[in-house]
DNA sequence: TATTGTTATACTCTATAACTATA
DNA sequence: TATAGTTATAGAGTATAACAATA
């Protein structure tokens, strides 16, 4: 044929490609292992912001977690319905909800704390020790732009 | 060594954050830097499978991406539409339709790997080169066993 | 019977707009 | 007037199921 290939990188080797086949295979294989546990990747998501803090705004949560406000509401329910945090108007600013996580939200956060990194070390397996600190790095510089101008 | 921590690990330090806000910040700005074209990065995704190959299947274009060969249509028919490429049934076997680039569809495919390029080399501009190849080397190496049990 | 493309449908995820209660 | 939470709704994105044409 008269198109002499001006062959294309692979489309495997595309940033996009690889960021987003790496994002769809980590979530879910941090969803399985969290599953057995009642929640994930998600809702382990929101009670890492949670844990070891006082207690904050849903709207705090949702910033924290560079998500909308509006998508909380429905996490928190599910969190509340479980036991795993408390939901109570701030006194301070009775708008405002101050959610807090109970003793059992802890312990389930310990052991889904456990789940999650032993999916992450699976996952990252391939690489040495080094270069897989160097990945987590190297996407915390790239993000750290973005951040600043958020 | 696993350190018990007292407190969370920073959510930012969750590798599913950082590889989940990495792949919503290259994806809002590769398709920035499309948009002039006409296409997104999902289109040129589909362009990168297309370029300097014999005409493909779109099941095949599909299996190439991992996405579904349904989701496939309606992209070949925005293309179709564009001009960017033909789509005819391939005569040894008439249920596949032959997709394959255009003159026209090959020259956008120039303008868009530029633009693609330079949207990437803007991404990864915190870091050096070393560690921006050492970033997409990684991404391919806990991607490869993934891709071996597919 | 199996496969390719197609269509219709459903499901997930998330954001926008509007309402309430507070401030 | 502005903000936090809530609700309803809509949009994007993608997958599943069923169907026609072809093998």
């Amino acid at each position: 044929m008269p198109t002499p290939a001006p062959h294309a990188r692979e489309p495997h080797d595309a940033l996009g490609y690889l960021v987003k086949h790496t994002h769809l295979r980590l979530t879910a294989l941090t969803d399985a292992a969290l599953a057995p546990l009642g929640i994930d990747s998600k809702d382990f998501g929101v009670l890492r912001v949670l844990v070891g803090r006082e207690p904050m705004s849903q709207q705090a949560v949702a910033a924290r977690l560079g998500v909308d406000r509006t998508t909380m509401v429905a996490l928190i329910d599910g969190f509340e319905a479980k036991g795993i945090v408390t939901r109570k108007p701030d006194p301070a600013d009775r708008r405002r909800n101050a959610i807090e996580l109970t003793g059992p939200g802890l312990a389930l956060y310990q052991q889904a704390d456990a789940a999650y990194r032993a999916a992450e070390d699976a996952f990252l397996a391939p690489l040495d020790a080094p270069t897989a600190a160097l990945l987590r790095e190297a996407l915390r510089a790239v993000l750290a732009p973005a951040r600043g101008r958020d």
